[in-house]
RNA sequence: GGACCUGUGGUGCAGCCUGGAGUGCACGCCGGCCUGUCAAGCCGGAGGUCGCGGGUUCAAAUCCCGUCAGGUCCGCCA
């Protein structure tokens, strides 16, 4: 079964499962209930208009009932003009149907079928279905919406090329996998906006329509017509919004707010991502992680009924050194060791570093050596000097010793020490990275992923959630060619109060009040308290060589805002559609997207982007510089073929 | 800006390394048969600028160069 048919299946047995809401009746005689969160809802709402029942909702109990169906043709078995079964589809799933005579039945035609519902004959029951037990009979089919046959199989299990998928996503989104992804997600956002609301959280809307502010990532901006020239740009996140509705005194803000990254896209990453953006005021690091911690298990509940999450939270030197990242996958068990301290004097120069990180392999003593070596191609492309390995031998029952191209360099005494504080044993391979420890970690830290990856493949199939809280960053990450500090998450952030005397003495040995959500190696989101107050905020300008002239030119009015009367406040903005992606269990957030991009950032249905006609561009008083190159018209599905040579009519 | 992978009837793939006529495979589609299937089955049929352009060659899906599109990653994403 692949991992997509797997997701499926188990975010339509998380629905399933769902205990919030008793299984009424879902037949014909269905009522509307207590309104549950999240999918529930969704399978329980009652039918309407043309339907008297959803099809993946019947069973055994609605037996003998008259029902009138509404949906697609999933598939047809036709033996004759006696006897055809259909199994119609709506977004509940799937029912057989029993029909004879002549009938004009095509895959993916919208029919409405009205028949008799009742128990399967004895020994046709379908096991593999929900509503496998049950049948309807005497059917009279009327065809609402005929069906041209459709450009690909709308199976689940049909492995489709995203290309093809993309250009008629209507149809891919009809497949019960992306219903599924989006009646999740609809059940998360539901879910979070409850959380939200019964912590005190007041949802506001801010512009979509922004300033420009130089700074971070690259935005999209917006010509304006009435004044030509000038420009808006599109948020990269609500950031300097809700700051200024905490001076405005709303206290704790929230919004499930679309951001949008003029930045190259990547599985995890689309220009516009939908973030759960929240503010509070009078809060300190651990009240901003609990009300995030809360939100994320209620959502989590959502999709995967009562399960209680644990939170741990891990300083950021503590996951470097343990896990050579800043955003570690806690489900993989290995961890990495210092092992600087026995190889202090060591006579191996290539060990001979400021600091020696190691990863035990349990059972790595087996690789052959050509793995070994693209190992150490890949330790040498990521940064690292090479790659030491060691593959560990017990000799006669002896303690643990080290075999390896540097092992003669290594002291008896060495080597039983290093041995000992990785916790080798026979058979295990001893990887090990000097250099800085930085890069030592950092190296070592993704081939513990990338091994654990083709390793432990039990550790990445279960339904295993790791979600860790990642706090105290360096407040700076690296410096720039002027020898200036990089703000490591953004201008505003809060140092550590206990670091505050080191901000120009020894900035990047400062930690800041900021922290990280993780789960399963994603980063899902970033928050911090911020500055309110003038005089640090000056400081860390200062340190950043941003001059008051510039800060005022660039984010005056906040600077302003801040002068009547500043709350202290934090807080938190995290990804839904990884969230999502991660709780449907995707490893690309286009599959919980409805309409997404592909990594060139065109809409492969529409068209987009397109270019504008020439009385658009003087009306926005925008000229287009081109080298020589028309601008693209490459045929770009259904409505690039109707629209896309007649462009200049119709875009206005 | 860079690296790598992919592109062959509507869909998914084989063929490419080692050049020799697109009778290649499966699904779908069209026609026929079939009263208990559930990825129904059986018989027959149609359907192809081998992404595009150029080069090498007697001959290119196949080798070379370029280009376009899709994907994964690096850079980028305060």
């Amino acid at each position: 079964m692949s991992r997509h048919e797997r997701s499926a299946v188990s975010a339509m047995k998380a629905q399933a499962n769902q205990p919030a809401s008793p299984a009424e009746p879902p037949g014909p005689s269905a009522e509307p209930k207590q309104a549950p969160l999240g999918s529930t809802l969704i399978h329980s709402a009652p039918p309407a208009g043309l339907r008297s029942a959803w099809c993946g909702l019947l069973g055994p109990k609605d037996a003998g009932s008259q029902v009138r169906l509404c949906g697609w043709v999933a598939r047809r078995r036709d033996h004759g003009e006696h006897l055809k079964f259909v199994d119609l589809r709506d977004r509940t799933g799937v029912v057989q149907c029993v029909v004879d005579g002549a009938h004009d039945l095509r895959a993916e035609q919208a029919v409405a079928i009205t028949g008799t519902l009742r128990l399967r004959p004895e020994g046709t029951v379908n096991r593999d279905l929900a509503t496998g037990e049950v049948e309807v009979a005497q059917c009279r089919v009327e065809i609402l919406g005929p069906a041209d046959p459709v450009p690909f199989s709308l199976e689940d299990r049909a492995e489709v090329d995203e290309a093809v998928r993309l250009r008629h996503r209507y149809l891919d989104l009809r497949r019960p996998r992306l219903q599924a992804n989006l009646i999740l997600r609809h059940g998360v956002n539901s879910a979070l906006r409850s959380a939200m609301a019964a912590q005190g959280f007041v949802e506001v809307e801010t512009p979509l329509l922004w300033t420009p502010t130089p700074e971070g990532a690259r935005e999209f901006a917006v010509p304006s017509r009435l004044q030509p020239g000038s420009f808006y740009v599109l948020p990269q996140s609500p950031q300097i919004a809700k700051q200024l509705l905490m001076v405005s005194g709303l206290d704790r803000y929230y919004q499930i707010a679309r951001c949008m990254r003029d930045e190259d896209l990547r599985a995890d990453r689309q220009f516009e991502f939908t973030q759960l953006d929240m503010e509070a005021s009078f809060v300190g690091r651990d009240d901003v992680v609990g009300f995030v911690s809360h939100a994320v298990q209620a959502a989590v509940q959502s999709a995967r009924g009562g399960m209680e999450l644990g939170f741990p939270t891990l300083s950021w030197d503590e996951a470097m050194d343990r896990f050579g990242t800043d955003k570690p996958d806690l489900r993989i068990p290995w961890e990495l060791v210092d092992l600087k301290k026995p190889l202090q004097t060591t006579a191996a120069k290539a060990l001979q570093a400021p600091a020696v990180r190691g990863l035990l392999v349990p059972g790595g003593g087996s690789f052959p050596r050509a793995r070994l070596e693209v190992l150490s191609d890949r330790a040498k492309s990521l940064g690292a000097a090479g790659l030491a390995w060691f593959k560990v031998a017990s000799p006669g029952g002896a303690g643990p010793d080290l075999e390896g191209p540097l092992s003669k360099f290594l002291s008896d005494q060495e080597r039983f020490e290093v041995a000992k504080l990785s916790g080798a044993s026979g058979g295990d391979l001893l990887l090990m990275v000097a250099a800085t420890r930085r890069v030592a970690c950092e190296v070592l830290g993704q081939l513990r992923v990338e091994l654990a990856r083709a390793e432990l493949k039990q550790v990445f199939t279960k339904d295993d959630l790791a979600f860790c809280w990642i706090v105290d960053f360096p407040l700076f990450d690296g410096i720039d060619e002027a020898g200036r500090p990089l703000s490591a998450h953004h201008p505003f952030t809060m140092p550590n109060p206990h670091d505050l005397d080191m901000l120009e003495t020894d900035p990047l040995s400062v930690r800041s009040e900021s922290y990280d959500l993780v789960c399963n190696g994603w980063e899902l989101g970033s928050g911090s308290i911020r500055i309110h107050r003038a005089d640090i905020q000056r400081r860390v300008f200062d340190v950043l060589g941003i001059p008051p002239k510039e800060a005022e030119a660039r984010f005056g009015f906040l600077l302003e805002a801040f002068r009547y009367g500043a709350p202290p406040h934090g807080g938190f903005a995290f990804g839904v559609d990884r969230l999502v992606a991660i709780l449907a269990g995707e490893d690309n957030i286009r599959e919980v997207i409805a309409f997404p991009k592909t990594q060139s950032g065109a809409d492969l249905m529409t068209g987009a982007p397109k270019p504008l006609s020439p009385a658009r561009l003087t009306e926005l008083g925008l000229q287009t510089r081109l080298s020589g190159k028309a601008p693209p018209m490459h045929s770009a599905g259904t409505a690039g073929s109707l629209w896309g040579g007649n462009m200049s009519g119709l875009d206005r």
